[in-house]
DNA sequence: TAAATAAAAGACAAAAATATCTTTTATTTA
DNA sequence: TAAATAAAAGATATTTTTGTCTTTTATTTA
């Protein structure tokens, strides 16, 4: 569904927004142990998300990820859009430039449904809601 | 959502059924030129079609590729199946190899959900039906 | 049976995604 | 201010996906 890009990010987007909610930052090598990812590879991916304002950073000593009060409100589709684009909200089941409700794929209306479900959900699902739930030990990241 | 292996998979199982529902058999390069995909790579994925018996073939002049009466029956799933696996019915949102129900992973509800309705859609969608739309200028494969 | 046709098979190439390693820059604190 | 720390940046490597080219095999028909 989602590149393994994706999937690291949202998985670190989470992460940080538990281990942050006391006010701590969280170092990449945290971070990728906590989620079981390639460390070098999500502090790519951390990098890019900083750029767009999606989580924060601060370097040296006391450095670290975290999230400010807008980051944490973040949802999932941000995230999803800022590192997939916007393909799986929009783009054809099947992979045509210019399927559309004038000229259809074979399952276009089908698909669209589907891909409405999908970004509601992705929207309601917010970073620092579902940190919640991991920090109760409900949900879990690794593995 | 698929890999592009899969979605010329899906095309050309629709476009074979429209254009052998006559009892013609539909040579490669026009298949290829049909739905807008390169010639030997679709060769490849319908070779792996045939072996899965997903779709029909035979050599030689008058030869070609069509579907005999099972084949059009086959459902997208099938498709999906044969050629990306079954990770898209069954596997975590977020990557996780042991997301399940008693260790979920934060989007885990959500995405049964949603997978289900993939699921179920796919399933209901079959080869054969879907031709007719595409024989009626309804649907669209190419573009 | 020979020539033509079309899929099957195998080898190779390019591009994209994923992953790793090294150097640089900014910040903190002793 | 020097040393230590941690992210940023850049370069490189590996793997997977996607795409291309060539040869082989099976089949038909003249």
């Amino acid at each position: 569904m989602f590149s393994k890009t994706c999937e690291y990010a949202i998985r670190a987007m989470i992460y940080i927004a538990q281990k942050s909610k006391t006010g701590n930052r969280v170092g990449i090598k945290e971070i990728a142990q906590g989620i079981d990812s390639p460390e070098h590879f999500i502090a790519k991916i951390l990098q890019d998300l900083g750029k767009k304002d999606l989580v924060q950073s601060a370097k040296g000593p006391t450095g670290g990820f975290y999230h400010d009060a807008q980051s944490l409100e973040k949802s999932l589709a941000d995230v999803v859009r800022a590192i997939d684009g916007d393909k799986i909200f929009t783009g054809c089941g099947l992979g045509l430039k210019q399927c559309s409700e004038d000229r259809p794929c074979p399952i276009h209306n089908q698909f669209k449904k589907v891909r409405g479900e999908i970004k509601l959900m992705l929207e309601n699902a917010k970073v620092g809601e579902l940190s919640e739930e991991l920090e109760q030990r409900l949900t879990f990241l690794k593995r």
